[in-house]
RNA sequence: GGCGCUAUCGUCUAGUGGCCUAGGACGCAUCCCUCUCACGGAUGAAACACGGGUUCGAUUCCCGUUAGCGCUACCA
């Protein structure tokens, strides 16, 4: 049966290049109805942070990346080193310096190894300097746990960044030297940043937690991530989770770097976040605008702000599809939940400052206090009679009110914000507008 | 420097010797839809790094050059 594992350190978050590292293991795994494990690698003392373990747990459990069985420490089996570096100074295949283990490398030899993904990959062993497997603070080094532990757990495919190809050939002479089977390896290209380089802080972020803050989905991000060196064939490119764990073959990864494209994954989401139902959205929106203080309880009075789930759900509907995350929604629907319009001055330039803008908007304001059923038809049509009426466009009243109510001259369908901004709000923000901002 | 890996539009990629006047997607441009923006639809600009082979025929196979990246820790 195949067995992964995915082994991050905790000595910092988890980066965007671990979490697709994680995504093929994981998606491999589930492909062949296999095992997916998590090992914690916490070697470094000095490094490793128990915050950062938190962490990367949230983040591989918001991605929906659950691991088989327990967490496997590596600072708990400090005794399987010992004792596997043991056999190896009493075989006279490694030798003390000082507190330090160091393995013995023959030098003149060959070492070849199958890579999934490259194909045969040697070097010679005079590239190699001798190992060292226990440092002087008693910890095993990373190669040296590595062999040891995905021996111990019967891990069959090793698949991690090609960072890794220089010391497969080292870590499989510390198989050789305990008696082992290396497993397949499969080094899977970098990410890079937009310099081609692999992908680092100074790019952006890379810290997956931070996309999940942004309001990124964990659907959108799997969906973007498992396309980054890897493909399915053809021409599809949005598969759902399910359609990638069917897909996802190990032959089709490919080689190169790929450049973690942000513009690409904004469009995804967008995609995402059109789709994505009320019962998912409702909870994230609800989250970020707590945040804010306009959903609970106010920010400066304590005072409880409770609003209607199912309004807060009507503005979602409205918005989604035009929302490239779900930050971004919030700041477009600043107008409709708080009292705070973000105006924009260019638009109240271009859409409120020109003459008998006022008196227009005045004029609505009236007609909409006489509807009864407030809703988008009904403040439609109120719009295109008194249009008629004064001779005009039906968009010379659409466009100042767009600009009076939100504040921006961009948005959803004019008369869709009107329902959900509500009756009251709507004629007061009318009447100011057209009291002050509309002055020429 | 040494060693290793890699090389298709700006970006992610499809392509495994003829189906390629190289396909899709993001981004960009134009147009349509339209109350704006976005969505959606249509169109367009945009790539096989270079040089040798092998072959009737190379984007696809081999070699070299160049370039990029990675490794070269008692970090992982």
């Amino acid at each position: 049966m195949v067995k992964v594992r995915f082994a991050p350190s905790p000595t910092g978050f988890l980066h965007v290049g671990s979490a697709r590292t994680a995504l093929f293991n994981w998606l491999f795994a589930r492909h062949e109805g296999g095992q997916f494990l998590l090992r914690i690698e916490d070697t470094d003392a000095v490094r490793s942070k128990n915050e950062f373990l938190d962490e990367i747990i949230s983040s591989l459990k918001w991605l929906g990346l659950h691991w088989d069985g327990e967490v496997a420490f590596q600072s708990k089996r400090l005794d399987l080193y010992r004792e596997a570096s043991d056999k190896l100074l009493k075989a006279d295949k490694a030798y003390l310096d000082g507190k330090a283990m160091i393995l013995k490398i023959a030098p003149g030899e060959l070492v070849t190894f199958e890579d999934a993904v490259h194909g045969n990959i040697s070097i010679n062993t005079l590239e190699i300097k001798d190992q060292v497997l226990m440092k002087s603070d008693g910890m095993p080094t990373y190669s040296f746990a590595c062999a040891v532990d995905d021996s111990a757990f019967g891990i069959t495919h090793v698949i991690r960044g090609d960072d890794h190809i220089s010391n497969t050939p080292k870590q499989i002479l510390i198989y050789r030297a305990l008696g082992l089977t290396p497993p397949t390896f499969c080094h899977i290209p970098l990410i890079l940043g937009t310099d081609r380089s692999r992908l680092s802080k100074r790019h952006g972020a890379t810290n997956l937690n931070e996309y999940r803050k942004q309001g990124f989905l964990p659907e959108a991000m799997i969906n973007f991530l498992s396309l980054l060196g890897w493909a399915p064939g053809g021409d599809r490119e949005i598969l759902s989770v399910e359609e990638l764990v069917k897909e996802f073959t190990l032959d089709r990864i490919g080689k190169t770097g790929a450049v973690f494209d942000l513009a690409k994954l904004t469009w995804m989401n967008n995609q995402y976040m059109a789709k994505t139902p009320l019962e998912t959205l409702l909870p994230l929106m609800h989250e970020a605008m707590k945040e804010r203080g306009w959903w609970d309880f106010s920010a400066g009075s304590g005072q409880a702000l409770a609003l209607d789930p199912a309004w807060v759900g009507k503005v979602i509907e409205t918005y989604k599809s035009r929302s490239e995350t779900v930050e971004d929604m919030v700041r477009q629907t600043e107008g409709i939940f708080t009292d705070n319009i973000p105006f924009d001055e260019q638009a109240v330039a271009s859409r409120l400052k020109q003459p008998g803008v006022a008196e227009r908007l005045k004029a609505y304001a009236d007609r909409l206090e006489k509807i009864s059923a407030w809703e988008a038809a009904s403040a439609e049509a109120a719009c295109r009679e008194l249009a008629a009426e004064l001779k005009i466009k039906p968009a010379e009243l659409i466009h100042p009110t767009r600009v009076a109510v939100t504040g921006r001259s961009v948005g959803p369908s004019l008369f869709h914000v009107l329902e959900v901004a509500g009756k009251e709000k709507t004629i007061k923000r009318l009447r100011a507008a057209a009291g002050t901002l509309c002055a020429v």
